[in-house]
DNA sequence: ATTATTATAGACCGCTCGTCTATAAATCAA
DNA sequence: TTGATTTATAGACGAGCGGTCTATAATAAT
């Protein structure tokens, strides 16, 4: 049976329960697959106007599968979000720590980044959390402290590398670095929204600009 | 014939040509209203996930008076947008000019007003151009400039503005008011956002304290 | 009067949506 | 080995959408 298992298993699939998709696919998880595609297609085209079918095209599978691994479409919307939170706060930490020393580099690094994949996709692909957000109106409850949550998790990421960045002398003392990671990501998403409407990198950079100006600035108002 | 005129004409409406409605409106400008609940709709709503039937239903008219009036569900939007930046650039002008000696004071006029409707309709209605702005990527290319127009329009307003206050010495000398006003309007659009997101004023407030603190501090970096 | 114009009324079609039921293979229990 | 269970794919289905269509009813022009 160790034999009649290998057999049965293609190039790239290992033999699994369940019945097998009538045309062998380049993926071996169906649910992840979906999940991949959904961040993409759902940081492209929002939540609400994308169809499951739109989904399940992309990826290849029919749409039994799709409730096989999702309850609903929220359900899905909401794994979606998480999975998106955990991508996003991984590529904050590898960023900000990019650069101990200067940790306003690693900042600058996001920021970099960010203006080359909105570029890579020509500002068709914004902000996953964004995109929900602007259609909380129409959301089940049920996604209101995922995305708040998300939120706050990139704020606590920022103020910790600001935090650092005031140890070392780079930013002023009398800077409060809770205040300016909130003043920051509340602006970037604005930046993002924006760079979509003229479909440019400006108001992303001039965010940045305006932002970094203030937050070097030794002086602050009271 | 005079008389038969008077006759048929309802309290709210004076006779007019075409097939009268089967009950009697409470408008008398189908095209305004239509108008009018599209600009409440979609700026809850967003664009591509309101149908056409929800605003009529709305208004309380049929099908065929939506499209004896539009082409299509695209020249609806961009009809909207028209009405949306008239409306806004006229809410401007007015917060703008209402204290001529302060004109700071006309922007923080603006902020207030802005978190009192965000209140009033209980974080549920943002921006419409930043709604439209979030579905660009599934929008027909006829959306682009008219949307960037609008940001446009409210850029040089406030830009404007600030320059009275730069005259006045109320903001420092070396500020680049251009460069203000898109900030703020880039900042902004991101500050209804997220407060849709918390479903809370702190957003707006947030990032109106950041953006005023750096606008009024007399020191600027380099 | 007759025709043209304006505007409302709502049926209809093709398409897509989210849900649901059926099917097929692997595994487990006896 | 065989029947029941679990896992996963397959696709049918009804509801609702946007947009078009024809029909209707009033005024205005000739």
């Amino acid at each position: 049976m160790m034999l009649r298992l290998i057999i049965k298993q293609t190039v790239m699939n290992t033999a699994k329960r369940g019945r097998p998709p009538k045309q062998a696919r380049s993926f071996d998880d169906t649910k992840d697959a979906l999940l991949l595609a959904g961040m993409a297609i759902l940081t492209e085209r929002g939540f609400n106007t994308v169809g499951i079918d739109h989904i399940l095209k992309r990826v290849g599978v029919p749409k039994g599968s799709f409730y096989h691994y999702f309850k609903n479409k929220d359900d899905f919307g909401l794994q979606v979000i998480q999975h998106y939170d955990q991508y996003f706060c991984a590529k904050l930490r590898r960023c900000f720590n990019s650069d101990p020393e200067h940790p306003v580099n690693g900042l600058k690094l996001f920021i970099d980044e960010a203006v080359e994949g909105m570029e890579k996709y020509r500002f068709t692909r914004g902000c996953l959390i964004g995109n929900f957000g602007q259609e909380m109106p129409i959301l089940s409850e049920t996604f209101k402290h995922p995305l708040a949550d998300c939120l706050q998790h990139w704020t606590d990421l920022l103020a910790d590398n600001l935090k650092q960045a005031q140890a070392l002398g780079h930013i002023a003392a009398s800077a409060n670095c809770d205040e300016q990671a909130e003043f920051f990501w509340i602006g970037w998403e604005g930046a993002i929204l924006s760079a979509k409407v003229m479909q440019s990198e400006l108001p992303m950079r001039k965010f940045a600009k305006g932002f970094l100006a203030q937050l070097i600035s030794t002086e602050h108002a009271h």
